[in-house]
RNA sequence: GCCCUGUUAGCUCAAUGGGAGAGCGUCCGCCUGUCGAGCGGAAGGCCGCCGGUUCGAUCCCGGCACGGGGCGCCA
């Protein structure tokens, strides 16, 4: 080592010694006669004085790499500096190596300023020399010790699965590989290793896992990259209470060390229907209450059109209350209307309950008849000075969903929300089919996924309300997990094929080699695939994943420090044989088929 | 694919239908206790690109590109 100590880790019972350090010129504040240097390692920072004699000193520019020799020393009185662990000392220098000089910087390496995030991806390895930048990567690889600490101490193997693998073009969009060796023939990037892990079930395995490359080529956004890391994980001989319990225990670690939380378990469950019904979500924000309220019932018989005619036909009409927002101005309120529209909605009915008489106003109340109006404050929940935002639809989740966002945009305006706080659910009993365009039915979670015990004999009489043993893990909002119970016998899977409209054919063709392989004695088996990159920025308390990924790219799937992706050569181009003319449409077997993936991230 | 928003000095960001600005950074000088050091000076700009309106456009209009946020998509 060419040095002796790190910088972040000295302090006063250093004193005396004569030390060697190595690092970055973080900062530097040039007296004439003294100069200070703030010298960085990955450690942390020091001061460091260089006194007359070392004059070669006033050469040193910002992010040099240098190595000085000096002792360290108590700083004189007064000048302690608090906000540093170093604080109470310094390097007085003897010796200065200047390892490297660093050019005029493109953006600033300080942690009190923030540059653009175009500039900063360009840079990234400039922008993580900055403390904040640096501690997220720094928090991930912890993460990832503490995961697989847990599975490891649970006998779990990590098994790596191909990265070259089989198109899968009824999940989301696949990214593919032409392949140089046949010509007209593609790889795909694996969406997840749903297919390899129940693979490796049957094997024998019994208890997988692996920090997986996810890879889906779909809209990217704050929280969604192009290619993304799941922690994914699949058990034999277990039930859902199994992976449950098993997602607590990770999830319980992961704050416990990472956050100084601990997680309160049982985590809370509650089923997919009621989150739904109580916070019209998924994936419920559990850090505050403000509840949806159904009025279906209250308001049926009611001649205001657009509720009477949600109802009529069979819908829903429901309400959630924003506290205060009777204090709105009108501009607020119409502003809402767009909010609405920009969902795809048609708007948003409100009335304001007036702040000293509770009587209901605004241009809904004149369309409701006077009991409505009289029983609404109750019926919701309702203060004088709050406003009350309805939403009606034939379709029901259509509805819940539009009070579910509406709840969190009054979360967010009304400050409810504690942005300290943690708050976990489970939301189990998820449906497992929902209507398809063409009027049949599609798999809500996938195809192999277990009706649960009270749906297992009969999904067919009612696809729309059966049920699955699909659970997905929850935090303040955002779905950092999510798995299933999988089918592992022949005659539950035919049945389900049959519902969704899969013909013998169609699987043979879509699943075939992992039908083939349930042929040979599957074992139960479920399992649940963590959003790796959502769960560390929770943890680091980032807004973006972006920032828990070394090198991200932007929202349109480029990386400005190398320019990926790039037009390739001529040559590059007919060697990869992209433009192969394909052979026949389609045989059996390599129209590729649909795969599962899981859910999170 | 759609909507919102931004693009001005290396970075962060002002301003204006007619002469382009600040802070930080850079370069030069001064300075022995600073800690986002201070003081003085200097350099540094296709005002994202293309087109239109106008006597004149960084500014107004249209298109495009790129960044950010959201919807759809992912599920």
């Amino acid at each position: 080592m060419i040095r002796t100590h790190e910088a972040g880790t000295l302090r006063p019972a250093h004193v005396g010694k004569t030390v060697i350090l190595a690092g970055w010129v973080a900062r530097r504040r040039d007296h004439g006669g003294v100069i200070f240097v703030d010298l960085r390692d990955a450690s942390g920072i020091v001061q460091v004085v260089f006194r007359e004699e070392l004059a070669e000193a006033h050469g040193l520019r910002n992010e040099y790499c240098v190595k000085v020799t000096g002792e360290v020393r108590e700083r004189p009185a007064g000048n302690e500096n608090p906000e540093l662990p170093t604080g109470a000392i310094e390097i007085v220098a003897t010796e200065l190596a200047v390892l490297s000089e660093a050019a005029p910087l493109p953006l600033p390496v300080d942690d009190h300023v923030d540059a653009g995030d175009d500039v900063r991806l360009k840079y990234r390895y400039l922008d993580l020399r900055r403390s904040g930048p640096a501690k997220a990567l720094r928090l991930r690889s912890s993460a990832n010790q503490i995961a697989r600490k847990v599975l490891h101490e649970r006998a779990f193997l990590e098994i790596e699965t191909p990265t070259l693998t089989r198109s899968t073009p009824e999940g989301a969009r696949d990214f593919l590989v032409p392949v140089r060796l046949q010509p007209g023939t593609w790889y795909a990037l694996p969406q997840s290793p749903q297919l390899f892990k129940q693979l490796l079930m049957v094997s024998g395995m019994e208890r997988y896992y692996q920090i997986a490359r996810c890879y889906r080529d779909e809209g990217f956004r704050a929280d969604r990259q192009p290619e993304f890391t799941q922690l994914d994980i699949e058990m034999s001989f277990v039930t859902q209470d199994d992976i449950i319990d098993l997602g607590e225990a990770i999830v319980g670690a992961l704050w416990g060390e990472l956050a100084g939380y601990t997680v309160q378990t049982p985590i809370p469950r509650l089923t997919w229907h009621d989150a739904m019904a109580r916070y019209g979500s998924d994936k419920p924000d559990l850090r505050f209450g403000l509840e949806l309220n159904e009025l279906t019932e209250y308001l049926r018989g009611t001649e205001f059109r657009v509720f009477a005619g949600a109802i009529d036909a069979g819908g829903y009409v429901g309400a959630v209350v924003m506290p205060g927002g009777a204090a709105q101005t009108r501009k607020e309120l119409d502003g809402w209307q767009d909010w609405a529209k920009a969902r795809g909605a048609r708007g948003l009915a409100y009335v304001v309950l007036d702040a000293e008489t509770g009587e209901a106003r605004g241009p809904v109340a004149k369309n409701l008849s006077a009991d409505h109006l009289n029983g609404l404050a109750d019926a919701v929940g309702a203060k004088p000075g709050d406003a009350v935002f309805f939403a009606a639809s034939a379709n029901r989740r259509e509805a819940q969903e539009l009070l579910g966002a509406a709840r969190l945009e009054i979360g967010k305006r009304a400050q409810l929300i504690d942005p300290d706080a943690w708050a976990f659910c489970w939301v189990v009993d998820a449906p497992m089919f929902e209507p398809a365009e063409d009027g049949g039915w599609t798999a809500v979670h996938h195809p192999f996924t277990s009706p649960n015990e009270e749906w297992m004999d009969r999904f067919e009489e009612a696809p729309d309300r059966a049920l699955a043993y699909a659970y997905d893990i929850v935090c303040n909002g955002n779905e950092i997990g999510g798995g299933s119970v999988r089918i592992h016998r022949g005659d539950v899977q035919k049945r389900v094929f049959d519902t969704l409209g899969i013909t013998p054919e169609d699987a043979a063709d879509k699943f075939g080699f992992l039908l083939e392989a349930f042929q040979y004695g599957p074992p139960p088996h479920a399992g649940i695939a963590f959003g790796w990159d959502r769960i560390c920025m929770l943890l680091t308390g980032a807004d973006s994943i972006r920032e828990v990924i070394a090198f991200p790219k932007t929202g349109g799937g480029f990386d400005p420090l190398t320019g990926a992706p790039t037009p390739i050569t001529a040559q590059q181009r007919a060697e990869a044989g992209v433009d192969a003319k394909p052979k026949a449409p389609a045989a059996a077997g390599t129209a590729g088929g649909a795969a599962p993936v899981e859910r999170a991230g």
